[in-house]
DNA sequence: ATAAATTATATTCACGTGAACATTATGGTG
DNA sequence: CACCATAATGTTCACGTGAATATAATTTAT
């Protein structure tokens, strides 16, 4: 029905050409108020709205900013998700459309990146990514790295600092008297788990406890995977008094397999979370955990990218890594 | 440093014309072997990539679609809208763009909808969405609605029958014993809080069993107004023996609450949900819940979107209101 | 009243791509 | 070798917008 409205269309209409009919629309000065309101009328009228297209052809910027995950099916917790695009959709200037893609679909397409954005922003987890982020970085457009610190210094980079937030973590549980302590590491591949296990091992290494190793298990950052880790730990024989578990998620699961095998929870095994998930303040007995800033890190990553796709030096610093905090809550039980 | 590489400048280098080179990059039978192949190394030395803007105008077609949230800040649960971005880039083809916007948004900043997409994909909670959905149905573009069953029957829609889901659950827990049944609404302009309160007065109604105004209470599908909610029909007097709760997310703030009165589930009440979200197999007690189709309405909402935008009349029917079904886990209590 | 200054509008071009149409090679046939 | 069919490539145009440049209309100054 609409045979697509264009300035041109207008134009006619009002018997005017179609680059009056643009500075109207644009609100140029150099249209007499008279035929301006004329050319507006006309265009609502007809429920004109402009070809982004032609716009972004024309104009060098297409109003879109990126958002690369590394995954999008797994590794990437939900609430993390959710709340990094909706930090993003909170901040990012109207009428900027936010185009969502992860690094591995394009991997398993065998594609390279599309370039239709202004600016794009990468919420990277592993260090296979840097292949993705170099390509980004070789547009020349405005790129800033969330989650990760990376390798490079020509790029705005904006992470939580895990390994001191792991240590703060540790450290907090051998105040409260623990020494027989376990871990549930997350995906392999991803920064946050080494950096979180490096945490672990080196804490307990700085305060000459030797570590057990039938208490260290790996799992993907999924619920299922730490329900299925704390089974087999629960199944070795002698058990730990506390758990670090690299991310909520896991904690949970973990939980729920000390639950159903018999084990209270702080009063035989305690447990320390990580990341502050929107469920850690319900679940039973309520995680202690070390809050992730996510909040702080998106807020950086987005206001810095758009001062530089409108050409203005980021008020921030280049790089941030940024110190989670201890929430204290009812996992973890002082013991002597 | 990349001046913009486009296939102009291939052509000046490989000394043809630009549309041998356009051809050559698209593999048209109409280039000598030889020619493509001396072409496609220049492209692929220079690291070119198409303009997409400039193919998307000359094409007609963006390679983007659109997907519609009715908000992204409240009301939609993390996991949901995680599985379905998930989903959604799972099946579509290679090349296509995610674009994710909510009606919220446009609202908020007084816009109208960016008509860059090849197809829209809207996920609707609310009847106020109907306005911004009859905006996308006039561009004349594919358009599916998913979630909420809408109005007309000019659109394909896939949504979950969230009635006849709460019908299910309630006579399950009638079938269970229970009587003195509370519920712990969403968010009223949602449609969904709306059936599932229906479905939930109609099925008591229909046994002649009266309700408690005292134990039926709103929330917004958010965990804490879960909570809240439960307190205040916990402070109430008189108890019910099961609760009905229109989310999985408020049904753990719910349960946390009785946990923190000292009430046990599900000995002292009952707890069902709605959702069956990733978390409600893991909390404790494990929750008993209606499943909600999301997997079945995304997938049918993306291949019937994928053969409208490539003109082929879809497999599927033009309306489906699927059912959802019970998941009968550990939270409620058979009494007498 | 007329030139000059200013204001308003129109014409032409560019953006990068692909399609229609036009032209030039190439190769086969008598 | 001339002719014609076909293969290969080139030229021009369109997509919708906005900017640069040109022209027309109006106002101001003398």
């Amino acid at each position: 029905m609409n045979d697509k409205v264009t300035i041109k269309t207008i134009a006619k209409i009002a018997n005017v050409s179609h680059t009056t009919v643009s500075r109207a629309l644009n609100d140029s000065p150099l249209v007499k108020e008279k035929t301006k309101k004329e050319i507006r009328d006309i265009a609502e009228r007809l429920n004109y709205s402009p070809n982004l297209n032609a716009k972004a052809l024309v104009e060098h910027r297409s109003f879109i900013i990126a958002v690369y995950f590394t995954d999008l099916n797994s590794g990437t917790s939900p609430s993390f998700m959710s709340e990094m695009l909706h930090q993003i959709k909170e901040m990012l200037p109207a009428g900027y459309e936010i185009a969502v893609d992860s690094f591995a679909g394009l991997r398993q397409a065998n594609q390279s990146i599309n370039l239709r954005f202004d600016g794009a922003l990468v919420v990277s987890q592993s260090v296979s990514d840097d292949l993705y982020i170099d390509q980004l970085a070789k547009t020349g457009k405005p790129v800033v790295v969330l989650n990760r610190k990376i390798d490079r210094d020509d790029l705005f980079n904006y992470a939580s600092d895990d390994y001191s937030g792991t240590v703060t973590a540790i450290e907090y549980l051998l105040r409260m008297g623990h020494r027989k302590l376990g871990i549930i590491s997350g995906k392999e591949e991803f920064t946050s788990s080494q950096n979180r296990l490096a945490g672990f091992l080196d804490t307990l290494q700085k305060h000459n406890i030797t570590r057990n190793d039938n208490w260290v298990a790996t799992g993907d950052y999924s619920v299922q995977s730490g329900y299925n880790a704390m089974e087999k730990i629960l199944n070795s024989g002698d058990l730990p008094t506390c758990m670090f578990v690299s991310n909520d998620d896991m904690a949970m699961g973990a939980m729920r397999a000390c639950e159903d095998y018999g084990f209270s929870i702080p009063e035989q095994i305690s447990f320390m979370g990580f990341d502050d998930s929107a469920y850690s303040n319900y679940c039973i007995p309520r995680l202690t955990t070390i809050r992730k800033p996510v909040r702080e890190i998106t807020n950086n990553g987005i206001k810095t990218l758009n001062s530089l796709i409108n050409n203005e030096s980021p008020e921030t610093v280049q790089a941030m890594n940024i110190k989670p905090s201890l929430v204290v809550r009812e996992s973890v039980k002082k013991i002597n």
